[in-house]
DNA sequence: CGCATGGCCCTTA
DNA sequence: TTAAGGGCCATGC
């Protein structure tokens, strides 16, 4: 920061009432219902910044973000809906903190629509990494908003869930509640199937695609590798873009 | 086909 | 500064 824009600061804290100089500098807190059970959120002047479960919620916080935090009279405008729909909806989201990294994956994990999951492999393609799989994981594992940012929907290529912040089983859980059908993509893994493919629009997709749920019986074609599903003649889906975890 | 293993890359201690 | 390890993945029996 310039020295100028040092001087500016300091010459608009000085008419700032002390409590809105107060919440630039400290976050609050509130308990709200999610979609599995309780959790609890902090919150700063740009929007959400924490997510947690449970006990431990104030340590975590600050050993993160070192800021104060304070008790919030009610929920920001937003954030109760957010939880309910999985879909954000202009609420604001806080990731000051977060890497440049991080951000990258956090933002293609946006992208996932609710009920489909993709894998980690197709994330790190996503963001022009595509061998920093396991950064992948890391980074979605310190997802500072999870429920907000739905790092539930990244699952592994071979068709099991993963891990989770709030544990696997609860990723099931929130799956399952938006309508993936994970018994059918384990069904599929068993057969070695990891794409899905209509002879009458040529496309190929990852199963829980929308596109891929509504192919007739006849015609759908399972496949164990993109590059299987090139040489029988389809092209990969333009909305699931299975061809960027290959 | 289930399991082990080496590889990869970002973050943290 | 460096080394260790993690929400993974492709391979090799």
């Amino acid at each position: 920061m310039t020295e100028d824009r040092l001087l500016a600061g300091l010459a608009a804290l000085a008419t700032d009432a002390p409590d809105g100089l107060f919440d630039r500098i400290a976050a609050r807190w509130v308990r709200v219902p999610g979609p599995v059970g309780e959790v609890r959120v902090a919150y700063t002047d740009q929007g959400i910044a924490f997510v947690h479960d449970g006990p431990g919620f104030g340590a975590a916080f600050r050993a993160r973000f070192g800021r104060p935090l304070l008790p919030a009279e009610r929920p920001p405008a937003g954030l109760l809906p957010a939880l309910r729909t999985g879909r954000l909806n202009g609420l604001r989201l806080d990731l000051r903190d977060v890497s440049d990294f991080q951000r990258d994956v956090l933002r293609a994990a946006q992208t996932i629509p609710r009920g489909e999951v993709r894998p980690y492999a197709w994330i790190a393609a996503q963001i022009g990494r595509p061998r920093a799989v396991r950064a992948v994981g890391t980074a979605l594992a310190r997802n500072p908003v999870p429920l907000l940012i739905p790092c539930h929907r990244v699952t592994r290529s071979d068709g099991a869930v993963g891990e989770y912040v709030f544990g696997a089983s609860t990723k099931e859980r929130l799956l399952t509640a938006e309508g993936a059908d994970l018994d059918r993509v384990r069904e599929l893994a068993g057969e070695r199937v990891f794409y899905l493919a209509s002879d009458t629009t040529g496309v190929v997709c990852f199963p829980t695609c929308h596109n891929a749920r509504r192919i007739t019986p006849a015609h759908r074609h399972g496949f164990r590798t993109l590059a299987q599903a090139r040489a029988a003649g389809y092209r990969p889906c333009r909305v699931c873009k299975p061809a960027l975890a290959a």
